[in-house]
DNA sequence: GGGAAGATTGAACAATTGTTCAAATGATGA
DNA sequence: TCATCATTTGAACAATTGTTCAATCTTCCC
């Protein structure tokens, strides 16, 4: 982690971690990673706890698939949504310290 | 930072959370704090650095400024922009962690 | 003061994004 | 198999975003 400092990231780096950062700039997809910090849930679960239709969460469920960031297990007709990234809650302890330093 | 895990996030620190992932999540402000991570660097440098016209990568740093993330000092005619925060570089390691981690 | 260099700003444009609605998929139990 | 529940998917729309161009501002040096 050191050398991050020393050197600059290349092209495919940057490019990675703008879009790691861009999945995680959205309200609707924070409030769904906060949500799961609390335990696993399934899509109605985290549609009501954010007040928002059951699509518009599964359309961000499925980027935040997509980055990682989210698993799930069926069971019966639910999808069980949990974090699959032990780094996530400690980017967002980070961020969180950024904001509060001001 | 321990009780991020156990308890829901307000309203309030979702948006900010979500605000300053959104800032860091674009390839041209990562290109200028990967940068700035250096050493401090004028406009024009950064422009040439990252292959970029000088208007584009002063709109962006105007964004980055709004967001405290870098800081400039001014020396003659130009402006020596630098990170103004020690946790920038933190979030980059664990953003880097989680990209590589797969 | 006048001109040039470094940087910022505003308007405009194309491109991307998030939400909604409706339709489709998958799994369950009668 | 059929109806139902949980979720996903696709199309459409408004809203936001990043870059470019031209104009403006600021500082320096003659």
């Amino acid at each position: 982690m050191e050398n991050i400092k020393r050197q600059l990231l290349s092209k495919d780096e940057i490019d990675q971690l703008a879009e790691i950062f861009k999945v995680l700039g959205d309200q609707t997809r924070i409030g769904i990673i906060s949500t799961l910090s609390e335990g696993e849930r399934c899509v109605q679960d985290i549609s009501a706890t954010l007040g928002m239709g059951i699509s518009a969460v599964s359309h961000q469920l499925r980027i935040l698939r997509g980055a990682r960031l989210v698993k799930y297990r069926r069971e019966g007709k639910h999808r069980y949504y949990s974090l699959d990234d032990e780094h996530v809650m400690t980017l967002f302890g980070m961020a969180l310290e950024h904001i509060r330093h001001d």
